[in-house]
DNA sequence: ACATACGGGACGCCCCGTTTAT
DNA sequence: ATAAACGGGGCGTCCCGTATGT
């Protein structure tokens, strides 16, 4: 049943409503009740679900380079591919952000959580990666992150997020110690 | 009436009902439909004048400077001020693509074409600045603009945008035709 | 609206659902909740109205005699015409009593209000008419009455209902003062 | 099981649900399911158990009597101490009657066998009493009893059946042949 | 035989965007 | 311009009858 949910992902969650997820699940509304007491549990169940197929995700595209740099760099070469894909449809946390702009909401709560575990490997690996400032080089990894997802929304699959991965590597590369650049004083 | 609308922007479009509106508007609903005769059409013309407003935002930040590159940097940094206003809901665009998915659809063609312009002027001023690949820029700085925007939908007004203009200036330092920069190969 | 209650009168409250109601009385649901919050004060309105209007069938009864028990008898005239007759279903306040046992239910205490103003007006026709014991012709009365109504239920248009006059009428003469009946001892 | 049915009588047929049932009697849905293939199955079963019972207790109340008309009496004055009692709801094929309004619904016809059966008791009992229109005899004394079971419902344990025995009395002593009375011109 | 679940359908109440009277 | 009406849809609940495990 929960794998019908992907009406969520691909169309919101005010646009689509009990009936027709459980009608593209082919069950009936009380077997959906049975296991998610409202809609908002639903919501939240889908919603954690995602958040761990994204951390593994994450971790995924981190296993398959051994210098913390280059495991950022990958997490980025991964998205691009991800974000160029047909089926992408950006990143959910980003639409539960904005349906429940009330912080203490409890999708609302499961958004801002990935995220934040999201910016907290990132400045893990920035550190062990021995760059300057990781919480900032965290700040603009997520954002950068973050604009490749709302592109897909907005363009399709041909977006721009086909050069995140090189201005990820631009980021990555100016907080390297060794060197000085221009961008440190702004 | 049309002020009204400012609804739209820190609710989005599904919540905020034509009643709600009418009400805080104080007038009648007739009036407000002999004006727009759908809320589709209300909300095209909000979105139209926000397109005006964020493009003149965005030349206000130019003329600022005259070199290109930090006319560029110049709207970075007028976006972290912006990002982190306690009154700043975000990029109205982003809801409208994700609560219209349809690209077809009049509302997300005008959030469409506001990116598009958007993007066109960041890969002018590149050109202007003499950058190398300026649509590459500008896919990059379009992507980390609406990054910043996502983070203050998610984060509320303490976020990562306050670091959005040193991601930029990285960036663009990255296509900067004096330097070479392992970030070009990746 | 309201007329189109008479899906109450004919097939009860609890067979007869909102949808049923407003697509036979051809208005929008939401036309229905405007004038009543709830079903159950629709069905509170269809039985004040009923109640009005039976009561005030029995004073057009009433109104062709001038003797009071012949007014009483005239009423059960009137009742073995209407009884009969192929449009009548029986009383709607029996059916209330049967779908409302909590007599503290707004629809129970209008049923009941109902049967206690008509036994108020047999006891006072009663007394009129010099009867001994007029409560206890008032109790029998209703009864006779009541099961007039039954038999529309049960038997159809065709029932015993035809010799409730008779019947009335026996019991009316039972309790004439001049007369000594074996039945008084009972 | 089966015994579990007295809710059908407290509280009707369509308030009481199949989980209900098998909730109060302890069994299993399946159990019920294999004894009666559906809900009108049980119902029916049910009224023809009511049938038999009521019946059994009109001869119980004649057995005490051995004059015809005293018969009659009997039964009214065991109704009207049965419709006095606190846990009595009146008539179980009224509420049948109300519920399934179709003639043919197999429902209402043990309910209106069971009042064809009284009738037809009744008619007897006035005949072998040598009362005259003993068919009308039935009529006025079947819709005096349903006029004091509804009297139940809609008074509770306080109602006007108190007093039917004495308008049985009337009603039969009406009918003597001995007698002349202004009623049997009515 | 029990208990849990399912599928299908209906219902009650509510809200929304829109149109029509007044 | 006020107010009501309208059709459509949505959410959460309930019920009936059947199908499961054990």
């Amino acid at each position: 049943l929960s794998t019908a949910s992907r009406l969520f992902y691909e169309q919101g969650f005010g646009a689509v409503g009990v009936d027709t997820i459980v009608a593209r699940a082919g069950v009936a509304k009380m077997t959906l009740y049975r296991h998610f007491p409202t809609k908002d549990e639903l919501i939240i169940s889908y919603l954690k679900r995602a958040d761990e197929r994204f951390l593994r995700w994450v971790e995924e595209a981190v296993a398959s380079e051994t210098d913390p740099c280059e495991q950022l760099l990958s997490i980025f070469r991964a998205l691009a591919r991800q974000a160029t894909s047909p089926t992408c449809c950006g990143c959910p946390f980003q639409g539960t952000a904005a349906e429940f702009p009330d912080p203490n909401h409890g999708a609302h709560r499961v958004a801002l959580a990935n995220k934040q575990r999201l910016h907290a490997r990132f400045a893990g690996l920035a550190w062990l990666g021995g760059l300057r400032a990781p919480d900032v080089v965290a700040d603009q990894l997520l954002m950068l992150m973050d604009g490749a997802w709302v592109a897909v929304r907005m363009f399709g699959p041909n977006n721009p997020a086909v050069n995140v991965a090189s201005a990820a590597a631009a980021i990555v590369a100016a907080h390297e110690p060794k060197r000085r650049m221009a961008a440190d004083s702004v």
